[in-house]
DNA sequence: CTAGATAGTGTATGATTTACACTATTCTAG
DNA sequence: CTAGAATAGTGTAAATCATACACTATCTAG
């Protein structure tokens, strides 16, 4: 419309339907070496009970990013982390009770049970690992959740996006799992060696860590490069989606 | 907000202010052999004069992919074309009218002079090359171009996008051509037959078109699966960035 | 010292890509 | 009619890359 016949005098906004407009973030984390989702319980209607993708209305005053990291905040306590637009939903029976356009995100926070407001008791509020979601989440949330996995996948491949959800020092059979988790699939140890290493993203560091078994190397992602993002390690080239 | 507090009761939605959401679209073609976009110029205030990327609000009854559909036809009477959401864009200060949240299209039309709706003396709707555009478009219309721009150039080695450039029937060799343009190198030429017909996304025709040495046999794009654009036919592997 | 557990390396095989030479069919000039 | 320019299309050897899987290494527990 931006171009349309309005003039000053003639224009008034009240004279639109406008639908509402809300952002929704599918939070991700890394627990105990599993992908999670948070997701909160609804107390009223529509969809009662059902759990559905943090979110909540724009304010007229913040961009729709900043609403996305005050949605991701007031979830969990947790700033300057991860974001990116995913995608916008409009269809038009999608909310009951009005016209509603959901703008979504994606963020990936580094788990921390200290730090993380969201409790592990709490009842409305919950991480959900991503293979036992529960059924019938609320609007057309299933719908989101399934495209914002489906990007996360394709995004890992050919972002830095793993090492976000890694702490500052790792193994190289930690990354690999973390690769297993959001690809959802076994990947082949020396391979991922092999591949990983061509790569030059990681500094090796001398530090070891025990365990059960032999000792592991700790490495550590090359940051070298101020704010460089755009390192890319691709572990396929088959990809079918891609946003 | 979704999962907030409101019950059929006490829910209003008068009482939330709300932004005007409009969808703007992208619509490229190529003509003669150079990649051009569909741009208005404005005739009222604000932005007076300048040009614009074709847009409009949303109706309640349509979602977001139907309002940007009916724009495009609108702006150059064709329907049933590639489309695709690009980003949404909803910074405070965009439109001084209003809070306004756009969400933006990518469409790719085939250049046809006799069904576009857009003459060549328009004044008001006009085909602009992407390499010289005019100055100072409307609202962040800049922005948005240049991300338009920027995506297209990655989409177009991992998707059909290049089909819909050329005629309904065409050579291999053309297709050949195109996606050099694009990718800015020279393709192997018994290396793109091979792929391209691995493939499996073009249909022989018994039709050649005669020229200077042997006459070429033309294809067609396989368009069996009803609105299937989940064909992928990737050049190379090797990307960069991808939305 | 041995078994269990985890870390890490090496490599044969097959698939894919690349580079380039070859064949095919038309037109035009003489 | 023939040669050769021009464009279309095929075939293939060699290099590169991916996959699967066997092997070696180093720790702890008993």
């Amino acid at each position: 419309m931006e171009h349309q016949e309005e003039t000053a005098a003639t224009y008034d906004a009240s004279r639109y339907d406008r639908p509402s407009v809300t952002v929704d973030v599918v939070i991700f984390t890394l627990i105990e070496r599993e992908l999670h989702v948070l997701l909160v319980q609804r107390r009223h209607w529509p969809y009662e009970g059902c759990w559905a993708i943090p979110g909540g209305f724009i304010n007229m005053d913040e961009s729709l990013e900043q609403a996305a990291r005050r949605e991701l905040e007031e979830e969990t306590g947790v700033r300057d982390l991860y974001i990116e637009q995913l995608f916008t939903f409009g269809d038009v029976g999608r909310d009951p009770r009005t016209r509603v356009i959901s703008v979504a995100y994606i963020a990936i926070v580094r788990f921390d049970a200290q730090k993380l407001r969201v409790s592990e008791e709490s009842h409305d509020v919950r991480w959900f690992p991503v293979s036992a979601m529960p059924r019938n989440l609320a609007f057309d949330h299933e719908q989101i959740l399934a495209y914002a996995i489906s990007r996360l996948r394709s995004k890992l491949e050919y972002t830095t996006l793993a090492f976000q959800l890694l702490p500052e020092l790792f193994s190289i059979l930690e990354l690999k799992h973390i690769y297993e988790q959001i690809l959802g699939e076994k990947l082949d140890k020396g391979n991922f060696y092999r591949k990983i290493k061509e790569a030059g993203l990681l500094e090796e560091t001398n530090q070891m860590r025990e365990g059960r078994g032999r000792p592991t190397r700790l490495w550590r992602f090359k940051r070298d490069r101020a704010g460089d993002k755009q390192f890319v390690f691709r572990w396929r080239e088959d990809r079918g989606d891609r946003a």
